[in-house]
DNA sequence: GTCTATAGCCGGATAGAC
DNA sequence: GTCTATCCGGCTATAGAC
């Protein structure tokens, strides 16, 4: 038995080509290709392609759980976690450049379809928004501390959006800056954060 | 002969289909049953699929361009005219929290496709950031009004992407009382905006 | 310009041997 | 658990009658 069970190892690689493929452009011969089996031998592991992308966005929801209690740990605050999530543009910069934001574009796509599973990759988001929205009320945000996770999580998807149209990795950087800035800008002080120049 | 040629009425509705179900997923049986003709006479007006994609997106453009120019006309000034654009985000909200923009969904589906239209598609954002740099131009942020420019323009994307992915027409609102206010914080002296609060 | 008919391909999904 | 062989349907695209 391999370390790495051919389950897993399809999760895996349909992850990837859903993300730079995008999910109904992926047929199930590339899905196989890619791990290395026949194609008759995936309704063994998964019976339809739904069940594929359940699993797939499964991980995703689990890869972040991870990630988001790794930024918790590492982080020295809630600004330096929050920083965390806006340098993932940075870090991923050429994979967004060339496929946008995984979760994003999932979303969007999932709603053009008029799939049952949206709002299961809305799940994504979801995550995201509550973590951040925790950091933001460390600061003091108080009842407005979801409304400025919200906001972060769309500017993040309107840099990844725009990114994506323009292949502009100048604008990615001069976008999360401006992001750090109107950051640093916030009062830590409980309630302070009401009156903000920028909200 | 109609006041419609056959071939404008298959642009408008693929347009809506392209808009609706996305690019990839659309079936020529589908624009075909939207027009009312049959399939075979469809290659009679485009020889390829892709001949009716940049069709649409020449259509796009076109509109655009009209858009523009309305605003440009109507408004009473350059804040007037970029509140024009940020409120299609309110006049569009409910095809945006069922299908997203437009213009970023096409983008984004098109560069996971590798598709050549890509750039094409592009134009579009083009045509809104050049006009919105020509107001910041008028409203004195000199060289940084290209950039202010993209900011809103990426601004309205984010606002989209999380508006499709959680249907909340609230967020919507929310937000575009954000821009509006960080609009109006921006000095129109010239080179004052260097140090604009916000940015 | 519009139709029907059909070619040819590729998609998801199944059956059954090994 | 993996394979080959195959079904069925929908897709793009073509041919040719009207």
């Amino acid at each position: 038995m391999p370390v790495t069970s051919t389950r897993e190892l399809i999760i895996e690689k349909a992850d990837t080509l859903f993300y730079e493929g995008g999910y109904e452009a992926t047929s199930f011969a590339e899905i196989a290709a890619a791990v290395g089996i026949s194609r008759g031998n995936f309704y063994h592991h998964f019976k339809t392609k739904d069940d594929i992308l359940n699993a797939v966005i499964r991980r995703r929801v689990m890869s972040t759980r991870i990630m988001l209690d790794s930024w918790q740990a590492d982080g020295a605050g809630p600004r330096d976690r929050i920083l965390s999530f806006v340098h993932m543009l940075i870090a991923n910069r050429s994979k967004i450049m060339a496929f946008g934001c995984p979760v994003g574009t999932l979303c969007t796509e999932l709603a053009k379809l008029d799939h049952v599973a949206q709002t299961h990759a809305a799940e994504i988001f979801g995550l995201f928004r509550d973590w951040l929205a925790g950091q933001f009320r460390v600061l003091g945000a108080g009842d407005r501390a979801e409304q400025l996770a919200m906001h972060i999580l769309s500017w993040s998807q309107g840099v990844a959006v725009m990114a994506v149209a323009f292949r502009d990795e100048a604008f990615i950087r001069t976008e999360v800056a401006r992001i750090e800035s109107w950051l640093s800008a916030l009062p830590n002080l409980p309630h302070a954060a009401k009156e903000s120049q920028c909200s």
